[in-house]
DNA sequence: CTAGATGCAAACAGTTTGCGTCACT
DNA sequence: AGTGACGCAAACTGTTTGCATCTAG
């Protein structure tokens, strides 16, 4: 066994069992290059666990996820969903209830790079999330681990 | 029939068919608050054609997005994606392919907001993505219409 | 010893596709 | 008149759930 000894103390301050297919999960998202989604993460662990399910991969994500152990690259990953304001405008977005809000573009300063991009990258427009709680979830006592 | 004529005309330049089914599908997204999905489209269009099936819904909507008329909310709607860095950084994405890069923190200046939030609102991060058209897209000769 | 984690299978939600018919251009 | 849009049903993908069994604390 390997230094389990981080993850071990990881679960324990957010009072999560350490089992060993947490940690093969844990430690397979950080390994993964790019942004993995959950069937690649279970490919990738069953060549640890052969005997590992599905069904664990995505309840342990989940449970990273809500304890800030993970964080996913966007809170709309769901259902499509559609601009009905058609003019360039940022968001506004709750990261408890992920309600949307629009914020007219120039309530936002713009976006200055400081590095130079990939060559060949053709920039079209930059958007803005501002990710944070809502009056809403706010006053339901929802906090934010990290987001 | 009412005011047929901009939308018409919209389709011609977009060289698509004017239907009925797609003047009521784009007018019900825009006249939608928020940010509508794909079902809530297909309840509020069958008050006006009953008869309308769910899968021409999603047809239309692919072909507005498809040639720009309409705007979808984030490029990220698929299924989940986990970061595997876990520092704070931003996010480069391709329009047409929709691969993810990222982008140090530091690469962008910090976000500076011009106007008052919403009350209540307590901010936890800024989110920034840089839409555009990667190298290897621009290569094989994609355009992006509206983002 | 017990609450909670795992593995399996079945259920579900959202979306896409194939195909015969119909309508816009 | 012909290309492409519509409507229906079936297929598919990604994800969740219920339940019996097992395991970490």
């Amino acid at each position: 066994m390997r230094d389990t000894g981080n993850f071990r103390a990881l679960c324990h301050r957010h009072r999560l069992a350490a089992t060993h297919q947490r940690q093969v999960i844990y430690e397979t998202v950080l390994s993964l290059p790019g942004h993995p989604n959950p069937e690649e993460i279970y490919g990738q662990v069953r060549q640890r666990i052969p005997s590992i399910s599905l069904a664990t991969v995505y309840k342990n994500i989940r449970t990273f996820l809500a304890s800030g152990l993970l964080r996913e690259v966007s809170l709309h990953h769901g259902s499509l969903r559609l601009e009905n304001d058609q003019r360039p405008h940022h968001h506004l977005v709750c990261v408890s209830c992920r309600a949307i809000t629009d914020l007219q573009e120039d309530g936002v300063e713009p976006v200055r790079l400081r590095q130079r991009l990939p060559r060949g990258f053709r920039v079209k427009r930059i958007a803005v999330d501002i990710l944070g709680i809502c009056a809403a979830c706010s006053s339901k006592g929802a906090r934010a681990k990290r987001v």
